[in-house]
DNA sequence: ATATTCTGAATGAATGTTCATTCCTAATAC
DNA sequence: GTATTAGGAATGAACATTCATTCAGAATAT
């Protein structure tokens, strides 16, 4: 087998593992077993347990940061804007359901402490596009006075926790009602 | 010392420990040496430490469900209803940081997996105020036609999260901002 | 072409640590 | 003197990590 596969291998098993029981339902065993290979093995890929969380942290986080801004339309209104990301943070979502599990496991967590929730949005080098379209909104004057952090909030929390009940299966988020969610949020914020 | 006083020693040492650090960060050693009781003395108050995890969850909640009642104004419209409970919501957890810390420490965690959101609202045996409260703003139209849990999410997720915040030192929620705040909430779904 | 040596990836039993829980002894109350 | 409560050392289970050993295949020699 080729060292890359079984890379992927590790990470997929611990992935699904972590996402599904949280970090305590993962213990290094498991993860192997589940992966097919032994424990020593992942030992040689990563250097220790927190080393594997953090890699898949991080690649799960370039996927969407890449599927968000592709295609930003950064010439368009902030409204376009915003409803571009929004939306896409629920497609993506919706159909990556696991990416979604683990960055709430991976947030929630003595891991996720050190990790700011604005620094998501930020791609390395980027410039960061929630910030700019927090200070282009507030500079045109189409969004209310508020701290980014309460603007940050308004928009995006009502969408990850309804994200979580979709998920979940409490309810089902279809192109419609996702529409409303996301008009919802920015109801809340616009002047 | 009276029996129900050892007991009170115990939670408070427990909650602080698990609220700072979370539950890894509170093994009964510690929280036995912070309450200053033996180890074993824990287990004459509580089964197993699950038990005690519930418990402290379970008087957290009454206080906050009485909070919430009190004074709470069922024959008004519900804007002011509404109102009633989300600025009661900031104003509790505002002055009970480590109540906020425990319960979201709780909630994600497999004991909050048991736990459905909706019944925070529910204090025993009395009506859902909150799904009291969706019922009748659909009924008079007016708030948007949206399922229950998204309507919840719209109106508290951000509410939790600034006050996630506040508590962490990132932003300063005072009277003003908490009214603006949480006028945006209700902006988001009213008609 | 075949045999021999070398390399380093893979493995999982063994180790050390961290805890929840138990249980025997000491202290205290009645 | 007996019963109840407190204490904390002892126990055992769960886990992350290590490391001596195996072994398939590459390199080299014949």
């Amino acid at each position: 087998m080729a060292k890359q596969v079984k890379r992927e291998d590790i990470i997929r098993a611990a992935m699904d593992l972590i996402a599904a029981q949280g970090f305590h339902g993962a213990p290094m065993s498991m993860i192997a077993e589940k992966a097919g290979v032994g424990v020593g093995t992942i030992y040689r890929y990563f250097e220790n347990r927190d080393v594997l969380i953090k890699s898949i942290y991080k690649e799960i986080e370039e996927r969407l940061v890449a599927y968000l801004t592709k295609k930003y339309p950064s010439e368009e209104p902030v409204r376009i804007c915003f409803f571009h990301i929004a939306k896409g943070l629920v497609t993506y979502f919706t159909q990556n359901p696991m990416d979604f599990k683990y960055f709430e496991q991976f947030h929630y967590s003595p891991f996720g402490e050190a990790h700011r929730r604005n620094r998501i949005f930020k791609s390395a080098g980027q410039p960061d596009i929630f910030m700019e379209l927090y200070e282009r909104g507030l500079a045109q004057q189409v969004i209310k006075n508020l701290p980014p952090t309460v603007f940050f909030n308004l928009t995006f929390a009502p969408i990850v926790w309804s994200l979580r009940d979709h998920i979940l299966g409490m309810v089902a988020i279809d192109d419609s009602l996702a529409e409303l969610l996301v008009t919802s949020c920015w109801d809340s914020v616009k002047i």
